[in-house]
DNA sequence: AATGAATGAGAATTCATTCAT
DNA sequence: CATGAATGAATTCTCATTCAT
């Protein structure tokens, strides 16, 4: 039951496990209640401490966000920059960069949602510049392999790709909202279906 | 007050002229920063009025999201009515549902991009439990149509149709994010493109 | 009783003397208790108000006391420009400066004491740059006035200069912390009596 | 440190010792950003131990101040009291309670400082009445000296006493907030000059 | 002796709302 | 209709203090 058994309760790892705790708490309570509505007691009574105790681990409410967001799109680039580096086609690449979202939204889907719902309020704060840098960085990624994929006949070229791309881009992340590990489809298999839909549409033949 | 006399009826009709007026700034101010973290003064000074000014108009902040959430449901739900109640076939019922979605966009844009922020949250409080019976209505509404286009051959028989209505459900609305009315692509023109996607997806034949 | 009678209570001049109404009792508490140690409660309930209330007017407790100094330290400072710019000698500007000095005490006694008090510890802050500037003219004007009088012969070359203008600089605002308009020493009899001193020393012929 | 058998008393001292040092630390601190102004967790930063630590060794904050001040008092009283009880003349005495007055200030500068700063305020609180009491008796104590020698044709009769005592409480400690032991000038010698000054005053002949 | 993690009271500040004018 | 001034509750954050280890 004691959560801190194995490594001594005095290491660093320990110390880091329990901000990772306190993180994923925080994640949470924000997703479900939107950052700015939430207060910081909230989330203390989450985590099951007072208001105050919370600013022994972290300077800010913000600092919290920063942290949890800026974790995540750590992990999402080195995800996103292996796909991208790996010599594949533009399909190949669409299918990996998709399969790579619903595994992220898997991992981090508290993270997911508070980025979808907050980064565009958040990115006005200095702190925060690397919500838009991001942005930028997930557009040029994805037009580049939309484009690709239109000058070499695999995607259709009647579309608009800067729609197309605006799109994608709205409607990767939204699993996010009502994804549970636990529920019926897997992520894999979500994944499956919307790259289906997209690329081929749900019209029968 | 005082000095309203004969012209009563355009006294009333100025009258909800300004409630109109004010409601638009406040819409606008509502979607750009967030309704939570919108401050009532936010709203005054972009209505070039001070804070307390605003209670003459409205009761409170809420009955302000209130009224602009509502005024746009019932117009919506009068257009998506009209639509379903003309017995059209599912696909011509896909088509009609989702131009309407994108001419709302245009008429509403404020709104919807409120609609879309914040409805979670507020459906919370028992004065927005329309928003939940919307929501409701709409998932209906979309299950009905795609079942029928299931049935009728029309639409494909081996996605789930629950994933397809929230893929739906999650992609109608956020053109509203970024349209501009003055934008290069006309309402009518993205709600083509999104349809041709959705139906046929983006692959090349 | 009622505090706005003659200037009607919507004018800016009216709103002005509320301000300084309010700065005058901020400057009360926090002399004497200390700035760090007031609470922005205490001086509301000097002024009669909820702690809030005082946010209506001042941005915050810090600029309380920027405009307490910053009002004080102007007048100050337009009053020795008109001494030392009079083309005195080094004795008769020495009294002039000391005159005015005691003067300040007499109009702005508790902003002298805040000053006294806090401006080492406020002036690390970036708000507060013009408190170092300040005393570096301060320093600069009294310099000049001793090293002038030495070399004309009317102060004792014997003494360390430097000393004998930390020795003015500490004492001329003490009196600020026990003097009372209403005392039995007039703030004139009490700037001619610490001119003797200074000037000619406690000792009997 | 661990197995402290046999060796009781050097214990003891070595515990007095770090009693000392911390104390000299918590001086340096609370002289420099102020009393009320600076945390525990400042001090214990100083010292080179997290904020709780410092709990071992005492009480409470107040604990700390209390401390400081006492020590010093208590020498400082001890040197006066030599002074006073050795029968000098009104001007001897003068010369050699100024003279003591500054070498407090080279042995214990930032308790002086403390001394100096915040007494007003702490002596509102009942476990530091000793400092009023301090007060009061350094008040007689002058006016005896003063009255004696304005009796004995010493000092000058056209002052008001009161007004030099207040002058000499004022600016005798004032040095120490800029005093450096290895500054240009010794205490010996600022006091020297001091005592030339109040004495004689800087007009030259 | 010292650490790490909390507590809990209270600080500054914010903000929706009220209301006399 | 609108202003200006206030209220009061809630919010973020601070900090002296405690205590098990």
């Amino acid at each position: 039951m004691s959560p801190r058994r194995r490594d001594s309760s005095s290491t660093a790892a320990a110390r880091a496990g329990r901000r990772a705790e306190l993180l994923a708490t925080a994640a949470e309570v924000f997703a479900s209640r939107g950052y700015a509505a939430t207060t910081v007691r909230e989330v203390a009574d989450a985590a099951g401490m007072l208001g105050g105790s919370l600013y022994y681990h972290f300077d800010s409410k913000e600092a919290m966000v920063d942290e949890i967001l800026s974790t995540f799109l750590t992990d999402m680039w080195a995800a996103y920059d292996r796909v991208t580096g790996s010599g594949l086609g533009a399909r190949e690449t669409f299918h990996a960069l998709i399969a790579e979202s619903f595994r992220m939204i898997d991992r981090y889907r508290p993270a997911v949602v508070i980025y979808q719902n907050e980064s565009k309020h958040l990115a006005a704060n200095p702190r925060f510049t690397y919500l838009a840098e991001s942005m930028r960085r997930f557009r040029e990624m994805w037009l580049s392999v939309l484009d690709r994929g239109v000058l070499d006949g695999e995607f259709r070229a009647d579309l608009d790709t800067g729609l197309i791309y605006r799109f994608i881009r709205d409607t990767v992340w939204v699993a996010a909202s009502w994804y549970r590990s636990d529920g019926p489809l897997s992520a894999d298999e979500i994944a499956r279906q919307y790259i289906v839909m997209v690329l081929e549409g749900i019209t029968a033949d």
